[in-house]
DNA sequence: TTCTTTAACATACATACGGTATGTATTTTA
DNA sequence: TAAAATACATACCGTATGTATGTTAAAGAA
């Protein structure tokens, strides 16, 4: 009677592990913050050692990186599949922006996201993992809704900035616990304004 | 012939060393940030000891809270400085913003109060901190602004979180080089949809 | 099949930091 | 002038991060 853990490829291994480690630091760090997380608290909750941790990551940032990165991933992907073809540019604007509120729910997503990232990370690499994640979803909006006319006649990226650190907020709000029609009628309403034909 | 530095006050003392560590701190926390400034960068800058950094100061925290709230005085204290007797409550607003982007280009000041601030201390202390010095100006502007039928009929509250949220990203844009009157009119875009009377 | 190499860890270690406990000199108060 | 309080200074402890080195098992070469 052999030892089922024998003979197990190196990929397989490789892969377990790691996917211990992204599942215990998801977890730690959105938790307790990055700065109370403790690498011997995350290898302990992945069962795994801390050498097996530097083996797979740079260092601690990196390893929130990928946690990072990785759930960027998950919110682009649910916003697309929620992407319906609407009538006009602002109900689509409102609708990708419930999609994304809706997203940030996910526990843990909004403190990974919003907070932990950018803190830790800073906002140029979260920049950067945006725009590889999203793919800049807001801006190419904005620039559609400017071309049809619907816009006020104001430079995208700006616009887009504010707009996308407006939307941030809600969602950090809700995630928090504050009332979400309540924030998604604001952002109605601050949208609604950007889109009126006076 | 005494040395001059006896016989001083305990309280010039104190005031002097305090002062030392605040000034020291607000540098290398907002160059460097609070996770790679370490005690010791900070007292061998202000030229103490670690023994009187943490006899005036819990830890390391309440060091950057003291250094932020500072901050965030002097920001309420020069923007009320620069309110003038505006026509509108539109261009109020447009001025107070103008004025809020001013007050946050001083050297490291965008560091501090948007992104170490509340990354360390958390959102809930920034929010503290701005209601006891800021006093909340912005949720008050809208308040005005509603009851004389200008704004868009929609809660106070969040939308002032939004709409701060926005301020914040570009006045942080702005620090970081961006160019200052596009940010502005951007503002601006933003802002006047939501007074238009439609 | 066997030997060699390499990948995936595991262990041990060096360094540094944050915070506390304790000691000391100077000023203030009684 | 003696006692007490203040403002530090020094020493120390536990813990963290990152690195260097050792070990085991899988994968490729012979």
């Amino acid at each position: 009677m052999q030892e089922e853990t024998r003979r197990r490829s190196q990929a397989d291994r490789r892969a377990d592990t790691r996917a211990a480690l992204l599942t215990a630091a998801r977890l730690l760090f959105s938790e307790n913050g990055y700065a109370d997380t403790s690498t011997p608290d995350i290898v302990k909750a992945a069962n795994v050692t801390r050498g097996a941790l530097y083996h797979h990551f740079e260092d601690k940032a990196a390893l929130l990186r990928a946690v990072v990165e990785a759930e960027a991933q998950t919110v682009a992907e649910d916003i697309r599949q929620t992407a319906g073809a609407e009538r006009s540019p602002l109900e689509a604007f409102l609708s990708g922006a419930k999609a994304y509120f809706k997203a940030m729910q996910t526990p843990g997503r909004a403190q990974l996201l919003l907070l932990e990232g950018p803190a830790v990370l800073g906002v140029e690499v979260m920049r950067d993992i945006d725009l590889k994640t999203g793919g800049g979803t807001l801006t190419e909006a904005l620039r559609h809704a400017q071309a049809a006319g619907l816009l006020a006649d104001a430079p995208i990226a700006p616009l887009s900035d504010l707009l996308s650190a407006a939307f941030d907020r809600a969602a950090l709000a809700i995630a928090n616990g504050e009332d979400r029609e309540t924030y998604e009628h604001a952002t109605a309403v601050l949208m609604s304004g950007l889109f009126d034909p006076s």
